[in-house]
RNA sequence: UCCCCUGUAGCUCAGUCGGUAGAGCAGGUGGCUGUUAACCACCCUGUCGGCGGUUCAAGUCCGUCCGGGGGAGCCA
């Protein structure tokens, strides 16, 4: 029989054959036995395959046994005599199907740093910390799509390719098939993008909520979930060029109702993985972020601080001497504000709303103040915003307003305003990001080695 | 994009006052009756990031470019 080892090492011993078929992590050797650490991938834990050397027929193939290589090893479970393991295979029959030679593969059977596996990231999810990250980033997208299926969401694809810039979000990437040596140019010599190939110009989308909006005044309550692109030149431990984005958008919602499920989701997501990633979870607390599991599990026990921004403002700027940038009424959160506000006076994640609407943007709804807008953030402690959210602006006339006001041709949104003309009706929405999520939950410090293949500014050999 | 740090063996790093480099791990060989970060002994390994400069002499000092890390801004 052939199982991922994750399940062998549930099994009690028995005399049926197996046929475990992973890549050697380590292998030692002693006058009379081997021991073979095999792994699949499909935990943390690897299966521990002794060979008798006395009675093993063809101890030369053992010679290509070696760090690295793809083997199918044969035996029965037994009850193992060693510690570290309740059960290993007692194996008498191995087929090398790839060597690998120990002299030029660059995993050794040691320690190594995050900054070198990302040298090596073809490879690099043979180790410990990163295939138990991909566990988990598997685990969470699972999570996210039950959550909402269960609400009674519907998953909508927003396209990749845009030619609308949604927000404002950040610089944008170019999609063309023009000449770049020879780009046509109209009669004023600017770039002629009548004859691009969407006959204007586009872009890798910064974010698919405009058009998600659309869909939920169809279908009341939809998310998507997939990638997004910012062309900013940000150097950062959490920030990537490509990303990927869940954007809830409920109808006939207000932003306490977009706060009640922003706070309801993230807490079945984090039960989630505690629950069905418990090795995993285990690992990331002992090696990587000392009790992050003991931390989740107080989020989703703890009820989210709330906090408007006047407030946060004002609890901030009572400790004004301790921050780099004073802050006052009307200016953005710095990093160093939210990390305060998130390790220092709520001890936990907080949902910060009411933001001033100069640093916000356009679709949010206006206040009856007339000088903020129903933003909410999420906070949460080393990461700072993980959530930024709002209910939008239902009212036409409003929101044509607040265009025009911040210089956007309404013209060019003359569909999403469309939505406020026909059947309009008060919604609200969310983005996470999903890379910063995997972030928060394992405790990994650099979001390139939470995705398989980072985007970055100058950075995109694999 | 700005500020700070950094680049030496396959990996992680040390290298004093400028005098042609060395430690752990990895790897190899041998040993070891059950190991699990295996252990013990011996052995191998270098374009000191690139280019230029100062000097009798540069890993070391200077300039410059490139890579990596941290912080900031921007955000998710």
């Amino acid at each position: 029989m052939k199982h991922r080892i994750s399940h062998i090492l549930k099994q009690k011993p028995s005399d049926e054959r197996l046929v475990v078929e992973g890549w050697i992590r380590t292998k030692r050797m002693s006058k009379t036995v081997c021991f073979l650490e095999i792994n699949d991938g499909s935990s943390l834990a690897s299966l521990q395959a002794v060979i008798d050397l006395t009675s093993f027929a063809s101890a030369k193939t053992l010679e290509d046994v070696t760090t690295g290589s793809a083997v199918s090893a044969e035996g029965i479970l037994v009850q193992s005599p060693g510690g570290n393991q309740a059960v290993e295979l007692s194996c008498d029959a191995i087929t090398v199907h790839g060597s690998s030679p120990v002299d030029s593969y660059p995993l050794q059977k040691k320690r190594h740093t995050l900054e070198y596996l990302r040298e090596i990231a073809h490879l690099r999810a043979r180790t410990n910390t990163i295939g138990a990250v991909a566990r988990i980033r598997s685990e969470v997208s699972y999570a996210v799509h039950s959550y909402f299926h269960d609400k009674g969401f519907y998953y909508v694809h927003t396209p990749i390719i845009s030619t609308s810039d949604a927000e404002g979000a950040g610089q944008m990437f170019q999609v063309t098939t023009l000449d770049m040596l020879n780009l046509p140019k109209s009669s004023d010599g600017q770039i002629d993008y009548q004859q691009d190939f969407f006959g204007k110009k586009a872009s890798l989308t910064v974010s698919g909520q405009l058009e998600g909006e659309t869909y939920a005044m169809a279908l009341k309550n939809i998310y998507t979930f997939g990638p997004t692109f910012r062309a900013e030149n940000s150097n950062t431990k959490r920030h990537l060029s490509e990303f990927w984005m869940i954007e809830p958008e409920m109808a006939f919602c207000d932003l306490e109702g977009d706060m009640d499920i922003a706070e309801e989701f993230l807490k079945y997501v984090f039960n989630q993985v505690l629950t069905n990633c418990p090795s995993d979870m285990q690992f990331f607390s002992r090696f990587i972020e000392k009790g992050i599991a003991d931390v989740l599990q107080q989020v989703v026990e703890t009820p989210f601080t709330h906090m408007t921004y006047t407030d946060a403002i004002k609890e901030l700027s009572a400790n004004n001497g301790k921050f780099d940038f004073p802050v006052s009424w009307g200016v953005d959160l710095q990093t160093e504000h939210e990390r305060y506000l998130t390790e220092q006076v709520c001890k936990g994640p907080v949902i910060v709303t009411d933001y001033p609407k100069e640093i916000k943007a356009f679709y949010m709804k206006m206040n009856d103040d007339e000088k903020t807008v129903r933003a909410m953030d999420v906070l949460v402690p080393r990461l700072g915003e993980i959530i930024g959210g709002s209910e939008r602006e239902s009212r036409l006339d409003v929101l044509e307003k607040r265009m025009v006001d911040l210089s956007l041709n309404p013209e060019d949104y003359w569909w999403y305003l469309d939505l406020r003309r026909f059947g309009s009706v008060k919604h609200a929405g969310f983005g996470l990001g999903f890379d910063r999520a995997i972030q928060y939950i394992t405790g990994m410090q650099n979001i390139r080695d939470v995705i398989p293949y980072p985007r970055a500014a100058k950075q995109a050999e694999f």
